[in-house]
DNA sequence: CGAGCAAGGTATACCGCTTTACAAGGAGCG
DNA sequence: CGCTCCTTGTAAAGCGGTATACCTTGCTCG
């Protein structure tokens, strides 16, 4: 038990064992031409038999070989754990990554840390590619990974600049939600924001003003405020004469509707909620949430395909994947006829 | 930009930088005493100007350093992604791997492809220790990581046998909610179990029955199916008498009390919930979960701190960490007096 | 029947780093 | 003042592969 077990075995044994030289087993094992299919189908066999398969390290060390994806997320265990979108994108990364053979290299640091994780594992070519998630404005990332020549792909901001990106398609997502919420009767309604730095915040604030003004509603923001004593207490606070509202994140709407009753505001009755992002937990809570579904594995595999490309030194455009769907469950409802026009 | 960038550079570079030799450079980035303080000064000033770092890859093949830890978890992205356990669990691991330099590679198979994984990665030392978690009965991976000569650690079972096991101490747990729920009147209590094939279900029955037995109370069990067409109607009919449940999973017990109302029971007043885990879910729902928190961070930096003994050689012992406390919230209330004897 | 050539393998030089063995220049010392 | 010993460094041999250049054969063909 305390032995650090049997010798590992090398390529070298394997052609021994099959009586030819290593680099014949090399060859075999890259698709190589100059092996006949006798001694190739020899080769494997020794290879099996002695549970033999070249060393990751060594491929990348010699070049060609063994890649791997580095993730780094800047977000606190908690905000980290509490977002489902995560455990979708792991989920959606694994399989495409496992189909081409990449690791995926996975870690959480504090904001301050951040480059210096980049830089690091980029020095140490312990990753070959980054995927970017929760871009922000003017997020440092963009600059360093150009600096670097770090192949990266960002996932859901389409931020100008010379770094690829993988978007969802969700040009109408902003006037189907209107649309549907003027169907019920709504006249004001009000987008709720989460982390205010994030890069796709300004694009949406501003889809979700043209979509409102298209349709001849009023539009607001309120920012969601989690330093507050009871936050949802402290945001239906703010919401003017808005009847119904929009929300960044899926978790804060979850939120939303558990906490409002409690605090004298009934979901659907006198405020709908739709949630930006959908995932189980939407169906968990009661009201069940109103959320628009984005095609998360999808995403991921379109840019796990993009950063293949890129590592392959390909020239790579920036991808879209097909657009949010808008999944109507409980949370929205007709419009109250009480508040409308009030304040 | 199609440039796969400036050349990368390397220790040599470095060294001819500094004016000293390879080696040089290496001893002073492994801490070796063979050379003076003035010249490993140099050393550093050249190693960061050129932003360089060790490879991970090289370093691997020599020998000494660059270490990983594999993660490979046998779910389909449905039950793994709305599992919070595993949040939690990435988000705890994540620092203490930072913290030793390790790197941290995850991914997600099918069952049938899980050994094969574990081959592969261990084949090509892709990575350097395991894991386990979700332990079966009869795991084939125990003897398989024993067979590779893998430094591997469980998660979450006491399973006898070779391989070192963090467990978390809740030897009383049981006796706890017992308690708590007889001091609420209840006499029936049933346990919900999952999935069936977990090396802890038994442990866990065994505990449960004994503690039931102590308080003089009825113990029962039964089985969640997520295949019936309505998963809590099925299971809530097959309760017999009893009056409380406690649910080995945490997102059944979200699940239920979110639907037991459309089926016809009221949580708390005629049925007591108790999760055996806890995450931010169990607040999220209404009632709020009374649950078990169970130190899921404290577990993972335990494991951690172990593999990184087992692969430096070292004989290392299974691991206790500080017990499940048991969170009282809404979902626990005095037994009905209607439903008691009845059945 | 000998030149020409493709097919099938092997020898060898790396990749970037670690590590052991060894060398050069002082310092300590009888 | 000659000799040992220590300090500070370097040369060189790996680690486990990959890739290129090169060397055999056995044929084809004029």
């Amino acid at each position: 038990m305390s032995e650090p077990s049997t010798k590992r075995v090398t390529i070298a044994a394997v052609a021994r064992l099959a009586g030819v030289s290593p680099s014949a087993v090399s060859h075999v094992f890259n698709g190589r031409p100059n092996v006949s299919e006798a001694t190739a189908a020899r080769i494997r066999a020794a290879a099996d038999e002695l549970h033999w398969r070249p060393n990751f390290a060594s491929r990348k060390v010699s070049g060609q070989g063994g890649r791997s994806l580095g993730l780094v997320i800047a977000r606190s265990r908690g905000t980290f754990g509490r977002d489902p979108f995560f455990m979708r994108l792991l989920a959606g990364l694994t399989e495409p990554l496992a189909d081409i053979g990449w690791s995926l290299s996975l870690t959480l640091v504090r904001a301050e840390e951040e480059e210096q994780v980049y830089r690091q594992w980029w020095g140490e070519q312990r990753v070959d590619a980054f995927l970017l998630v929760d871009v922000r404005d003017d997020d440092p990332r963009l600059a360093l990974v150009e600096q670097l020549g770090a192949p990266a792909a960002l996932l859901g901001a389409p931020v100008p600049g010379p770094v690829a990106a993988v978007t969802v398609r969700d040009g109408t997502a902003f006037a189907e939600a209107v649309e549907h919420l003027t169907g019920l009767g709504h006249r004001s309604i009000a987008r709720v924001t989460d982390a205010p730095g994030l890069a796709h915040t300004r694009a949406r604030d501003k889809r979700f003003r043209g979509a409102a003004r298209d349709r001849g509603v009023k539009a607001a923001l309120a920012a969601w405020n989690p330093a507050a004593a009871d936050p949802v207490a402290d945001l239906l606070g703010r919401l003017g004469d808005a009847t119904a509202i929009i929300v960044d994140s899926e978790t804060i709407a979850a939120e939303i509707v558990a906490h409002a009753p409690e605090v004298g505001v009934r979901v659907p009755e006198q405020l709908s909620v739709i949630a930006w992002e959908d995932s189980w937990v939407s169906s968990i809570v009661r009201p069940r949430l109103t959320a628009f579904d984005a095609p998360v594995e999808e995403s991921a595999r379109a840019a796990v395909a993009l950063l293949e490309r890129l590592v392959r030194g390909e020239d790579v455009t920036a991808q879209t994947v097909s657009g949010r769907r808008l999944l109507v469950r409980e949370s929205t409802a007709p419009a109250p006829h009480n508040r409308e026009g009030s304040s």
